[in-house]
DNA sequence: TTGTATGCGTTATCAG
DNA sequence: CTGATAACGCATACAA
């Protein structure tokens, strides 16, 4: 890129290699110069429109940057998980988002050269420096002040593997807050919602709680009469077109955006070689209610 | 891989391998003996549950095979698209799934190797010898039919980018079969919906027809309270828990497991260097309505 | 300013 | 069957 070279020899040469079709082997760059400009989302659910969007946000934010994305799913499989992680960096990424199935930085360790740019999303492990996450707490807490506050005292909770340490955590918090009448664990699927509910028919809890998105449309999607007094459904993160469901619906959501931008804003100094900017970042999720959980908790008129 | 190397030998070097930590560099590997046993998959909207879910199908089925898939996104750009085709190869993949945004085969050699091999998905491209795609005119007539069938006759149409093939032929289609009322083009978005039915407010199409899910999610996102006779809701692939919603919903589906499986049954014989297994295939869709369409289409008793 | 040789980490080839 | 050596395509450092 210095001056070295004549400006007519330049142009030259460019005329040259375009007509020859040439391409330069990144492969061959990539081994040499040891920069790949490419970063590894390694998400657990790529079927999960929640990691889709945010992948969509992550992908154009690095791009602007000059890194392009690759994306990989692990299918909520440990097994999975591991693999891309030490394929990843075998095959020439400059840096890593990852959204962990694993618990413990020692795994992680074990897996990635140590020098290797990463930044945890959605779900942190102890110890490892930059993540970005929602508040766990907050936003479980939030979800069960607003059931609280229309008298929502019984519930059956289906949760995703306890193993996956969001799930685990929303699933402790609702049976903290509340009296849980059934139990169900699954894969974090509409499948699970769908068979969990099957289950419920005849019982009448006020609410069923689903840890994440998924499960709860496999709910939604089981519930084949809306009847008169049907439970409330809450949940992690927006259900697309809640507002026009004929069921109670409050969903405690996490700011995609931020969540996606604050990622790259971590992973870029790192790719600098700046390590001075991680954090763990923590950001705060906000209740959306639709129409039919509104008019549930004010019957005559809106407060 | 041969018997060259004795048992034990063996065994001693993959302990003193392991003990050393030792990770082989997959890119000068893959350098040497051009073979990465990577495949790449290219779609044009990853936020989009369709290409989440055929993109989650793909790596497991390619796994099963000694693949690892790499996501990316060209989130309906034109030059985004360009820039992944060329740079994909140049990092070296060895065969490449793309749903296209592009139309011509002059355009797609342009931009990758000439022997690389290439299924074409949801969007076929003519000359290229080897695509996964729904018959377009099977989908959209399905549609049409259904739609026919309960005394549609006018229709708004919202339609996404008309250079991309399915949606340029649905909407034809749709404008063959019915009145248009009105019609709007745009991304195939939610907010292209939700921003064209605000449009339509005080208009009573008897149907709104929408060239994707996305599209419909905006626009039942924007339905603020369903009215007494509210538009009949139809678009191409399942909208989730549609079976709920009190708005009559018809849904022209692809088969997402046989476009998948279909994608990689064509792609692996390519990778190995057959490519008499190459087919231009023509998947058929099923129409799907949920109970408030099927009530509306029979009032008085289910026939 | 230009040419040339060496190395990146691996596999493949060819003598030994 | 083993061990040394070239080659993959590029970038870099150094000599001309």
């Amino acid at each position: 890129m210095a001056r070295r070279i004549s400006a007519a020899t330049r142009q030259r040469v460019h005329e040259a290699a375009t007509k020859l079709g040439y391409r330069p082997n990144l492969l061959a760059r990539s081994l040499r110069t040891r920069k790949s400009n490419t970063v590894a989302l390694l998400v657990s659910d790529i079927a999960n429109p929640f990691f889709g969007k945010i992948a969509s946000l992550i992908e154009h934010a690095l791009h602007r940057h000059g890194y392009s994305l690759v994306l990989c799913n692990s299918a909520e499989d440990q097994d999975r998980e591991i693999e891309y992680l030490r394929l990843l960096p075998q095959k020439g990424i400059d840096g890593l988002i990852l959204a962990p199935l694993m618990k413990t930085k020692k795994t992680l360790e074990e897996q990635i050269p140590a020098n290797l740019p990463i930044t945890l999303l959605d779900r942190p492990i102890a110890g490892v420096p930059s993540s970005v996450t929602t508040d766990p707490d907050q936003l479980s807490n939030l979800l069960c002040e607003t059931l609280g506050r229309v008298l929502v005292r019984k519930v059956a909770l289906i949760h995703g593997p306890s193993h996956i340490s969001t799930h685990k955590r929303r699933a402790e918090i609702v049976e903290q807050s509340f009296t849980i009448l059934h139990k169900f664990e699954g894969p974090a699927q509409p499948e699970t919602g769908r068979a969990a509910f099957l289950k419920l028919v005849g019982q009448h809890p006020d609410a069923i709680v689903c840890t994440n998105q998924l499960i709860a449309q496999g709910v939604l999607d089981a519930i084949q009469e809306a009847d008169l007094n049907p439970p409330i459904i809450a949940c992690f993160d927006e259900v697309p077109m809640m507002h026009l469901m004929p069921i109670p619906i409050v969903a405690s959501c996490q700011d995609i955006g931020a969540l996606a931008e604050s990622c790259v804003t971590q992973l870029l100094p790192q790719l600098g070689g700046d390590l001075t900017k991680n954090q763990n970042v923590l950001l705060t999720a906000k209740a959306i209610t639709n129409r039919a959980f509104q008019k549930q908790a004010f019957p005559a008129k809106p407060m």
